[in-house]
Order: C-alpha cells, then structure tokens, then sequence
RNA sequence: AGUCCUGUAGCUCAGUUUGGUUAGAGCACUACACUGAUAAUGUAGGGGUCAGCAGUUCAAAUCUGCUCGGGACUACCA
C-alpha cells in the first residue's frame, strides 16, 4: 500500500526526511556512489561562526546545494569540504564588547594572550547553532573534516604561499593614506569607519589661500595685460596641511577665469585664478567692474574685473612659490608645487583647484603618484623619510613656527583649551597667511568629518606602513583569466568585478589588529635585511640559528603561530643583528582565498586531494564577496600561477591557466517584504529556524528560488511561502494523493508489463512527451546555473499541465472498476510523470521529493536507489517527444476553454450537453491535428460532435490585419498608409487576397503578399462565437429532446452522487436506487438507465411513483425524492 | 562621488538580448460555475501614463541620452 498522508504538512515531511537520511547515511553515499574518478569540485566559501545564521544564509546555501545535487544527480562526485572563517575585525570587536574593553586596554587591562584566547573561544560561539541550521535547511556539506583558518595547519599554508610571492619580489613595504587615531595611534579599518557616529559635523577654520605663479614659459599667459601677482586660489578644511602642500589640482574641463581685484587683508592689488562658476561665492555682484581708483584699503565693496577665461587643461603643468616653505629640495621645486590634473576636482565648493598635500589625503596621494609628484617630508632620528606631522598629531621640529603643536586643537587638554591666550594651530596659521599676503579669504566652515569611534576625536588622514601584494603586475593576467570565468550574472563578472580589475590598485595586506594569521617577515631594525618564513620546519631552523647567536632560549617552540607567540621569535641576520617580526597581521581576506590550498595544508599533505580538485568547478556567495572572496580566490590564484613552481607544475598537469573558480554564481540580497534590509535593530529580520520549523525548509527554499533569480534582490514575505506551499507544494501534493487514492484500490504496483508509449492513449502521450521536453529544459536550466527557470519549468508543468489538463481529463480512467490496458497505461503514466518530478525538484526541494520518490519507489522497486538524491537525472527520450502532439493538445485547451467561456456566456451548464461546435479551417494539417484530439474537447466540454467549415466564404466574417514586422521591410516610411489601407479591407479584398495570393495597393506602389497580414475568423453570423489568436469556435444552442434528456440524466447523476458523498460510502460501494416518478424526468431515465448506472455504481435503479422515504433534491425547479441503500 | 544592479497591475514576477501596433502570468479582489483531487478546480471581470523627460524610428516597455526613486559595493572630498 501507497502511503497516504492526511494532509500536507512540509515540516514534519522535513523531519522525517532528515531521520531517514541520518539513519541510511545518504549524504555520505551520494558521494560514494560516484566515481572518484569524475569529481565535480565545489568550494565551500566559509561562514564566521561568531554570528547568528539569518534567512539570507538559506537562499546562499540553497543555491551552492541545489548545484551539487544536481551534479550528483548527473553522476558527478561532489565533494563539499565545509569551512570556518575565524580570524577578522568582527570577532575582536564581539570580544570586546563581551569582556567590556576596548583595543587600548589590550596587553594593558588585558594580555595579548587571553585576548587571543577569547576571541579563539568566541569564534567557534554559534557553531551548534550554523550545524543546526545546515541540516534542518537541508545543505549538504561535509562538516565532519571543516577547514579553520586559526589552525596551524592552515596558517602554515598561508606562510607558504606569502614566501612564494615575497621570493618573487611581489610582497614590499610602502605606506598609504589612511584614517588614523593619533590619540590610540592606530589605523582605522573602514569598517570601524562606516559606524554610526563616526562622521560627525564639525566647525573648522577654513583658508583659501593664495599660491603666487611662477612666471615662465608655461605660465606667460596668465601675466597678460597683468602688472601685479597672479595667484591660483585653493581651499582647504584643513590649513595644517598647507605647509606639506605639493601640488595643486585642476579639472581638465572646468572653465577657470582670471579676475583682478585687491586683497581683503592686506589691500594689495592682486590678480586670482579660480573656477568661473564659483566667482560669485568670493566676489559681490556690485563690485564687477567698480572703479579700481576710488578703492581704499578698508572698503567694504572690493572692486573686481574677469580679465581672461581658459580651461583646466591650459593650467596643467604652471609652476608656483611654496606657499609654506619651511621643508624643500631639489626634488620638491622640480617636481612639486605645479599644477595637476585629477578627475575628484568638482565646482561643488572651494575654488575648483584642491589644494594638495599627498600624505594626508587618500586622493591626494593618488593624484600625485600618478603625477609623480614628491610628497613633502623630513628625514627622521633613523633617516627615515616621515610626514611633517608626526604620529601623535603634532608638527615635527622642522615646521619652525608650529613646532610641537597638536594640528586638530581636539588634541589639546580641554584645560589646554580653556586657556584665555590658546589658539587652535589652524588660526595660528591662517593669520600667518593673512599677514603674509598669502590668504584671500578665512572663514568657519560646517562640514562633516570622521571620528575615531573609539576616542571621539576627529581622525586624520595619515601615511601608514603597509604590506603590499603586488597584485598590478599581474594584473593583465587577472583581467584576461577573468573573461574565462563564467560569472552568473554575466554583469557582475565584467562590471563590477572587471571594472575593479582594470582599476587594481595594489593588495593593501597589513592590519595592526591581534587575532588573525601573522605576517611571516622577520626584518632587521634597519630594514637592510629581512626573512619571509615559508614553513614551521624554515622557521625552526631559523630559530636554531637564533638560539646559538643567544637572542632565544634554548629549546624554544613556537606551539601557536598566533600572537603574542610569534612575536617572541627573534632571528639573527646575516650580519648577525637581532630580526624581528613584522607586528602586523595579514587581511582576514588573504585566509579565504587562500582556502583551495589551505584547506588541504598544501603542500605538506594531501597533495593529491589539491591536485583533484583544483580548480573549482563551481562556487557561490553574495554579491557583497565580489571585492572580497571572489576577488582573493583569483588574485591569489594568478599570482600563484606565476610565482609558485608547484602551482605551475599542478596547473600543467590539471590544464588550468591559473584561475581558481570556473563558475561562479553571485546571489542578491534578501530583503524585507518592503525591500528593506533585514536588521534585528529593525525587528525585521526573520528567523530562519521559525520559517523552517512552520513551512518546512522546502518551501523556503522553493520559495526563494523560484520567486527572483538569485542574483536580483529577494523581497521576503510569509505571504509568499503560504502561496508556494499551497500552489506548488499542495497540487503536487494533490496529484500523489489522486494516484494513491486509486492505485491502492486497483494494488496498482507497476508489476505489469510496460505498455508501450505508442499503444498509449493521446493524453498520455502527450504528458509523457511533456514530460521529456520539461527534463531536457530543466536539465539545461541547471546546467546553466539558472535555478529559477528550472524551479518555474517544473512549477509550470505541474500546475498547469500535470494537474490541471492531464489529470483532470483522465480521472474517468481510474473510476472504472474494471482492469483495462487503458487504465494500467493511465497508472503508468501517472506513476512516471511523478517519479520525474521527483528527481527534477529534488535539489531545490531536496525533502519532499525524497519523500515523494521513496514513497513510490518503495512499493514498486522499479529502481535500485534508496533516495532521490542517489539516483540519476531524468534523460530526455527525444523519440518521445512529438511536438504536433503538444501542438493539437494546446488546441484542444484552447478550444475547450472558448467552449466554456461561450457556455458561460449563455449561461448553460457543461452538464448539459449540446450538439456541436463548428470549426473554421485555419490551414491544412489542422483538421488532423483536432481529429486526434476531438474526444478529448467534446468529453471536456460535452459536445456531441464537431463540425469543420472549409469553404468559408460567406458563412464566417473575416477579419485582416498587417503584419508590421512582415510589411516594415517593405513599406518603410509608407507604413501609415498601408496599414490604413489593410485595415479598411473589406470581405471581398479578403477573399481576394485569400485566393490569389496577392493583392496591389496604392496604384501598384506595393504588392501585399499573403505573409504581410493576417487573417482570422472574426465571425459567424447567427452563432454563438469567441476566437483566441487565429482560433475561432462557433457553437449550436439547438437543443434537442435527446439532449434535453441527458442533461436531466446528468443532472441526476450529480444529485445520487452527493447523496453518496453525503453519507459516507466507499467510492467503490455498489449501491441500489429508487426514485420517485416524476414526469419530468420519466423519459429521461428510461432513456439513459445504463448510463446512469454505471455512473452511480447501482445493482439496480428503480422509478416508483409511490415512493415517499428518501433524500429531496430539485432539477431545474422539480423536486424528487431519492432513496439509496449499499447493496 | 564612482561602478554595478534595479524600477512593468494592489503584491511577486515574465516580456527588453533581436523594436512591430490589444503588454502577460500567479496571488489578492468581485461574480458565476463545478463538486468521486474538494483547505482543490474552471470561467468571466475590474485593475497599467511599462518611474519621468527628451531623442532615434513608419513604429519604443524594448534602442540612445539625461533626470528621479530603490539597492549593493568601493572610495571619500579641497
């Protein structure tokens, strides 16, 4: 017996499928059972298992699922090796929080060793939590053997892999701009930057100062009809950064004007280059052109006149005075203080010319390397070149006037700050510049400005030491391996992530933080020599060597690479002085990407488990990982690709040109029904383990998939599981319990000999052909990465195909009581198209087509696998597949549904039943093709018969119509008119047209072919009429007595059947009947006593004029009295 | 600010690659029908300035440009 179930309830099916799997071991056979030999290498992209799982992990691991099932499905080996991502910013600040410290407090409140033993312990917080998840979503992955990046192991791996890129020269030291906490003295992530709070508006002291042009070749120009200075005005928010200013920048578009006018501070006639749109913001209106004579120093109104206007470009390369020079060489006048060109410069405020100081801006520095500007700077106690500002804030020795004083006065004490004669530095220097002739206007200006999150201090941009990739030298490489990826969208892989490959700048790698895979550099104090330790085993003998130089203890060993530990290794250089470590850590990002080697410890060990499966075949995450693990996997495949001899040899032997991932699919995010992000500060962030406990993970998961595509955002509602629960999961559910209904009644168990598909009636021809078109374009969905065609392929075919047309018309077929070769193909048929579905749903709902499949399969043993998921995607038979038999079954629906509709129409009833139906002939084949199907549209519809019009000049009115696609080659601009003209033809230009094939318009201009219109049946006069597309149905109200009869028969039969209903009796009770006598349906009985009681399964049926006990029902206004007994 | 995605019915989405004149589906809503799959099903109906503007074209939801809204990432401003 077939299971049945007494209703759909998709969580328990989960439970009970996840029992199942867990007891008989399928996940670990799904791997065993395919050949090792034909692997399908998947990479587990690995969570951080410091924070709670949320919806949006289900739609991102539903996906990576969905694609190694069906690999499976296709005979693939998968292996799905899972992983934890362990190190990073996130858990050191979870571990802060939880012990209620902050970073300044590390190795003081705290040491460097229970903090790294917090967060280690922290990190693997929620992992009951994730296992938890994985299984009850139904994600397969192996979590037995995880990868974790805090391991030695992995960490060794990381070694080796920065020794290959530093013995390659591609690992160096340098600096960059970044935000900086002079108060803590450390870089700030951007990360800790984008915390709420960080930017903050603040009033700073703002100069636009005057940079006085050297007069030359290049600058001759601007001295035209000009007998004072000429100065270029630039603004700035920050004035401490004037005295390191080298160079200014210009739009190469913007329009700049020369204006000559007096200074307001010093009243000296001068002449100022600025952008033209911004004239009015420094100049009042009244003053254009005010006579230059009567000014006197003082006056309020400040003459002005535009004496030239020119472009950015023209500026490029004019030379001017220091405006600060308290540090120069010969380098700096040379190559600095010129005019640059940079595409940040806006007419938005300022001047339109930035004032440009390289190492206290992010831009700045860019625009100037990229101009090879020098940067200003002095030369430390060790010969070090360092910014005039140093790292607690304040100005170096050599900025004489400003010696020691902090730049931001936030800096100061506030009892500093409190002192009657303290000046913050910025006014300091801005009067300066108005004494000095060299500031045009000062004034306090609101803006916002980053904060350190920690000190709430305002930041400052600052050159740090860092640690480079040099990702720029390969990164032609990148960008063409990157066209070998197959990016799922498309855009992602040459937008987003190609347009960030063409703009590479080198892999930033430092990060002075405490938990996370130290960099392995040992260097001299001097930095005249320095080690990259690619090994444990490296390291040891170098320790070996320390220990006899005396910089170690005898016998150390180093059992955690972590810090504080690693920081207790001291070398000895060549020379024999003291190395130490490097203290910064490497990007948490440098261990995901790393994965493909560390996972497997390469190349200690398990080399060969590398070797299969390199590179992946496929991979998934968000589309937030473009920048991150997408973009480490492959930076860090290529460079390994050309640095590192053993990848070389494995690349070679595997045929790969250095890529990491071959496939990868970029998932949106999941969003709140009102497409807003999930947030639990929100209140709506849902919760995966509630949706799945109450729909069933399945329905989540089909519901995710087949609603957007993975890469479009997901908009999440409740609504949307109820409807997919009851629309897919509820018919599907429908179909298995029709079949289960019957098949246990008829012990159908497909112990029959098949039945041919050709001996097999139409309809089930036509399903099964169907069925095979579905498998071929389903498998090709998947194939092609695109789950949601598939999920809406099958969804298709379920509702509208499999339920609604095949079983609806085949039901007759299983009420009879008696075996039939018809009724055992409509078992087999219907037993098929649901073990399909089963194998072609199984990897986006992976429970209930287990449930689904092992039900069936575990009666009939048609096959050899205890699960769906160890058994083989469905083949498309191509023989089976016959397309004029889809073709005449949609015409079948339609004709049936225009039946319908016209019986709507005129109101009468499908029980009863009429004479015929007349069909215009559209072409030849037609009247074939609805030949085949005509019993199916007259039982549908209760028709008698159909009758087909051939010759149809005058019996129906056509319509015509021009076929723009068709006429637009041909007509072009006459379009118009032609089309009016087509419109406005008549019955007899029709027929016309029909006959001969061709009809002449606008004098001969154009000949109209048969293909440039189209025609269609419009009407038939003095008939019940609808068309759809080039369809026509005319239907005969003519009612016969004959007919009349067996509509009341019908009638009767609906009535003895609700009465059956009513009270209880087995579908297969045999039943005997007495009706009253009534005149009205006498005839009727008497005429339809056979028919009437096979329908009703009586022994015997009775009219008795007598009759007074029994159930009242009405027909058409007459009531009769029905008795029924079981026989 | 840059790059990318996105905007079609009350809601969720097709259609846009390759332009063709009545823009579709499901859900929801209304009415009717069906009743041996019944918490199912059928038929009909209402519901759209295809975000806006401009352009190309005989013809634009579809191609181009600009603007606006939503989102992501990256960067961060004198």
């Amino acid at each position: 017996m077939y299971k049945e179930y007494k209703q759909l309830n998709l969580s328990q099916t989960g439970k009970d499928v996840l029992d199942f799997w867990k007891q008989n071991g399928i996940f670990e056979k799904s791997i065993s059972s395919r050949p090792a030999n034909n692997p399908y290498t998947f990479y587990e992209g690995p969570p951080s298992a410091n924070g709670m799982p949320g919806i949006h992990h289900v739609m991102a691991r539903s996906i990576k699922d969905i694609f190694c099932r069906y690999k499976t499905l296709k005979g693939y080996q998968v292996k799905r090796k899972g992983g934890w991502d362990t190190h990073g910013l996130p858990i050191e600040l979870a571990v802060e929080k939880a012990l209620g410290i902050t970073k300044d407090d590390i190795g003081k409140k705290i040491s460097v060793k229970d903090y790294n033993d917090a967060c280690r312990k922290e990190v693997m917080r929620y992992t009951d939590v994730w296992n938890d998840l994985t299984e009850k979503m139904g994600y397969w992955v192996d979590l037995n053997d995880p990868y974790i990046t805090y391991k030695n192991e992995y960490i060794e791996t990381l070694w080796w892999i920065l020794k290959q890129l530093h013995d390659k020269g591609m690992l160096y030291k340098g600096y960059t701009v970044q935000p900086y906490s002079p108060k803590s003295g450390t870089g700030l992530s951007s990360h800790e930057l984008n915390q709420p709070g960080t930017y903050k508006m603040v009033k700073d002291t703002t100069i636009t100062a005057q940079f006085k042009v050297k007069r030359d070749k290049d600058s001759e120009f601007l001295f035209e009809g000009v007998n004072t200075d000429v100065f270029i005005l630039a603004w700035t928010t920050t004035p401490w950064t004037l005295p390191s200013n080298c160079a200014l920048a210009v739009g190469e578009n913007i329009t700049y004007v020369k204006v000559n006018t007096f200074n307001p501070y010093t009243y000296k006639p001068v002449c100022v280059v600025l952008a033209k749109e911004l004239v009015s913001k420094y100049f009042k209106a009244d003053g254009e052109n005010a006579s230059f004579n009567d000014y006197k120093g003082g006056d309020k109104l400040i003459p002005w006149k535009i004496a030239d206007e020119f472009k950015g470009t023209n500026l490029l390369g004019i030379h001017y005075f220091q405006l600060m020079p308290y540090v120069t060489n010969e380098d700096l006048e040379k190559n600095a203080f010129r005019i640059i060109p940079a595409d940040f410069v806006t007419t938005g405020d300022g001047t339109g010319i930035v004032h440009t100081a390289s190492v206290f801006g992010a831009d700045d520095f860019r625009a100037c390397k990229e101009n090879n500007v020098p940067s200003v700077m002095v030369k430390d106690e060790f010969g070090k070149e360092v910014p005039l500002v140093n790292k607690q804030g304040r100005f170096v020795d050599e900025v004489t006037d400003f010696a020691g004083k902090y730049v931001k006065e936030e800096y100061y004490s506030d009892a500093e700050r409190a002192a009657p004669d303290f000046r913050a530095t910025d006014v300091q220097i801005a009067i300066m510049l108005k004494e000095e002739n060299k500031a045009f206007d000062v004034k306090k200006y609101e803006h916002s400005y980053p904060h350190s999150w920690r000190s709430d201090e305002p930041i400052l941009y600052y050159p740090l030491d860092s640690w480079f990739v040099r990702t720029t030298a390969v990164k032609d490489k990148l960008v063409a391996l990157n066209k070998t990826i197959n990016w799922k969208p498309e855009s992602t892989g040459t937008g987003r992530f190609g347009n960030w490959l063409e703009n590479l700048v080198d892999w930033n790698l430092s990060r002075s933080r405490y938990w996370g895979t130290p960099l392995p550099i040992w260097r001299e104090e001097n930095g005249a020599e320095e080690k990259c330790i690619g090994s444990i085993a490296e390291l040891n003998e170098e320790i070996a060597k320390a220990v006899a130089a005396g910089f170690m203890p005898e016998g150390f060993v180093l059992e955690d690479m972590h810090r504080p530990y690693v920081d207790d290794v001291v070398l000895v250089s060549s020379t024999g002085n003291k190395m130490l470590r490097e203290p910064d850590l490497i990007d948490v990002w440098f261990d995901s990407g790393a994965m493909p080697y560390a996972q497997w410890h390469f190349p200690f060990e398990n080399k060969e488990d590398f070797k299969n499966s390199y590179p992946a075949d496929f991979i998934a995450e968000g589309v937030d990982q473009t920048r991150g693990w997408f973009f480490t996997l492959h930076a860090i495949a290529v460079m390994l690709s050309e640095c590192s001899d053993e990848i070389k040899a494995i690349n070679e032997q595997v045929g790969n040109r250095g890529i990491a991932f071959k496939n990868v699919v970029s998932n949106g995010l999941v969003l709140d029904k009102n497409g807003n992000k999930m947030s639990k500060r929100l209140g709506n962030a849902v919760d995966p383990f509630a949706t799945i406990e109450q729909y069933g993970a399945d329905t989540a998961r089909w519901y995710m998939i087949s609603n957007a595509s993975p890469w479009d955002n997901l908009k999440f509602s409740m609504d949307g599981l109820d409807e997919v629960r009851r629309k897919f999961f509820g018919t599907l559910y429908n179909t298995y319990s029709f079949f289960v209904l019957y098949a246990n009644i008829d012990k159908f168990n497909y112990s029959e000999a098949e039945i041919a598909i050709k001996e097999r009636p139409e309809i089930d021809r036509w399903i099964i052909s169907l069925l095979n078109t579905l498998s071929k374009e389903v498998d090709g969905f998947y194939a092609d990465f695109e789950p949601t065609k598939a999920a809406r392929a099958i969804q298709d075919f379920v509702d509208a195909h499999f339920s609604n047309w095949y079983i609806r018309l085949s039901r007759r077929r299983f009420w009879r009581s008696e075996n039939s070769d018809d009724k055992l193909s409509a078992y087999q048929t219907l037993y098929t198209c649901l073990i399909s579905i089963a194998k072609l749903m199984s990897p986006i709902a992976p429970f209930f087509a287990e449930q689904l499949y092992t039900d069936l399969n575990s009666i009939t043993g048609k096959e050899p696998f205890e699960s769906v998921h160890l058994a083989y995607f469905p083949e498309c038979n191509e023989n089976l597949v016959d397309p004029k038999l889809e073709e005449r079954m949609q015409l079948a629906q339609d004709i049936s549904s225009l039946v319908l509709s016209l019986r709507k129409k005129v109101e009468i009833p499908v029980r009863r039943p009429l004479s015929k139906i007349l069909l215009p002939i559209l072409n030849k084949g037609f009247k074939d093709q609805i030949e085949k199907v005509k019993e199916l549209i007259l039982s549908e519809t209760n028709i008698k018969d159909i009758e087909y019009i051939t010759d149809t000049t005058g019996i129906v009115k056509k319509k015509i119509k021009p076929n723009f696609k068709a006429l637009g080659a041909k007509v072009g601009k006459d379009m118009k008119d032609v089309a009016a003209i087509i419109n406005a033809f008549g019955q007899e230009e029709i027929a016309k047209i029909e006959t001969e094939g061709v009809v002449a318009i606008l004098d001969g201009k154009y000949s109209i072919q048969l293909t440039d219109v189209e025609i269609t049946a419009e009407d038939v006069p003095g008939w019940q009429v609808a068309n759809l597309g080039r369809l026509t149905v005319a239907l005969d109200l003519t009612i016969t007595t004959e007919l009349k009869e067996e509509g009341i028969s019908r009638e009767l039969v609906n009535r003895v059947q609700n009465l059956r209903k009513e009270k209880g009796l087995e579908v297969t009770d045999k039943i005997n009947v007495t009706i009253s006598d009534h005149a009205y349906i006498h005839e009727a009985v008497q005429n339809n006593l056979s028919y009437i009681c096979a329908e009703i399964l009586a022994d015997s049926l009775v009219l008795d004029s007598k009759l007074i006990e029994g159930d009242s029902v009405e027909i058409d206004g007459h009531k009769i009295l029905i008795a029924i007994s079981k026989s």
